[in-house]
DNA sequence: ATAGTGTAGTTGTCTATACAACTTCTACAA
DNA sequence: TTGTAGAAGTTGTATAGACAACTACACTAT
């Protein structure tokens, strides 16, 4: 990478996210101020003030008067859909809730794994499904395969109080994502967990989250159709 | 509003925005080059240059240098899901883009007609009921209702050579967009206009456009699941 | 007629400075 | 102890100027 020849403000940005994205500063660190990282890279205030404020427009920085900038919380993937965790979703709509751990387990890297998780044939892999309850009635089957090498505590965390989404953000900081959306009737077992009949429709998302050299976990999500709908706005 | 009292680069962000979703200035259509506006505006050039650079990373204009700076094509809606055209689309896939027109007429606004675009109970409304196919295969129920006031020749266009979002996009600019993402089971017309089984699940976008103070059309999009998601990507 | 050259116009980046607006903390006074 | 005032630190905005990189177009020499 020719970074001494890209601009100054792109190498100041690429800094700050190489912190994030290492897990050096974390979600609530506060970043160095703009004259401090003025001083560390020798440039003019203004040229760290647009680095500084593209990734907040980005999202990766949050910036007030006074406080100064500290790491945002939560990383969005686009402005519509975050990668945010269902406790705070379900929370922030002022209901309750629970999860069922139906599965907590090491199981072997079939083909399908190999080819998400960049792991060799044989290896084992974590893998947890998690009923999410809003108010006692299921809205999601989180079914998930996690990396060993990204959270080699996986299997010991109490899921009843930390949800994996919370727990991966914090160990393995996200880097990268993909993700598809789509309908699907559920499986039998699907249906069941879900307490919803085979015959109604859910969206299926399904994410892969990559964090520095790893692909940290792929994530298929299961939402009833009849109990949820992702919305989005835009406007200007 | 008090646009006076609004930084000098909003008010200019604020101007070309107007610009582009009034229709005065079209996609394609240049903008006046930076050393323009600070004239108009009589502000510095760096002024300038950061109220048209934050138009440009939101999307609504693109910027080379040498041919200055010109309206963009599509108006994105976040990153991911952008409001553009199932023809372009498919073409850009290197696929053959075909339709049919199942229905094209006008209809009386009934409640939910009221509520979703703003007319009078019984006021007459565009409707049009168009099937999109693949190389053949239909990927695309596309259920729209139409405001006459945002575009009142909407019933003579041939629909077989201009897709409804091409001509929506030039005689209603988008200012804002409203959407919904769900997963359904098709209506048995839907089903049998789409080619698909009554069991098979559907992505159904419903996605209502603004246009100035018009409410211009709501749209619902049947996608069979099997032949379709919605897919994105996140770096950083 | 064609190929090459140069010039004008455009955006990209960067500097050094200035003032405004806001928050937090400290010091002092009641 | 409490309240107020102020100082220090932070980000937000704006200016005037400079040079670089790139494009399009007109002009020139072959």
């Amino acid at each position: 990478m020719p970074t001494s020849h890209l601009p100054a403000f792109e190498q100041i940005k690429t800094f700050v996210k190489a912190q994030i994205t290492s897990g050096v500063w974390q979600s609530g660190d506060t970043v160095p101020s703009e004259s401090a990282l003025q001083q560390q890279f020798g440039v003019s205030r203004m040229t760290v003030n647009r680095a500084v404020k593209e990734l907040a427009a980005e999202g990766l920085v949050t910036r007030l008067r006074g406080p100064g900038t500290v790491v945002a919380q939560w990383h969005r993937i686009s402005s519509m859909l975050a990668v945010r965790d269902i406790h705070e979703e379900v929370i922030e709509r002022g209901h309750l809730h629970t999860c069922r751990v139906l599965r907590l387990e090491v199981v072997v890297a079939d083909a399908a794994l190999v080819q998400a998780l960049g792991v060799r044939l044989g290896a084992p892999v974590f893998h947890s499904l998690i009923v999410h309850m809003e108010d006692g009635v299921a809205i999601q089957l989180e079914d998930r395969h996690v990396n060993p090498a990204a959270a080699p505590d996986y299997l010991t965390v109490n899921f009843q109080t930390t949800t994996p989404t919370q727990y991966l953000f914090a160990c393995a900081p996200l880097t990268e994502a993909r993700y598809s959306i789509e309908a699907a009737l559920p499986s039998a077992p699907e249906a069941k967990s879900l307490g919803i009949g085979r015959s109604e429709p859910c969206l299926v998302i399904t994410r892969c989250t990559v964090s520095g050299a790893h692909v940290a976990s792929q994530a298929r999500l299961v939402y009833p159709g009849m109990r949820y709908s992702l919305r989005g706005n835009f406007a200007l």
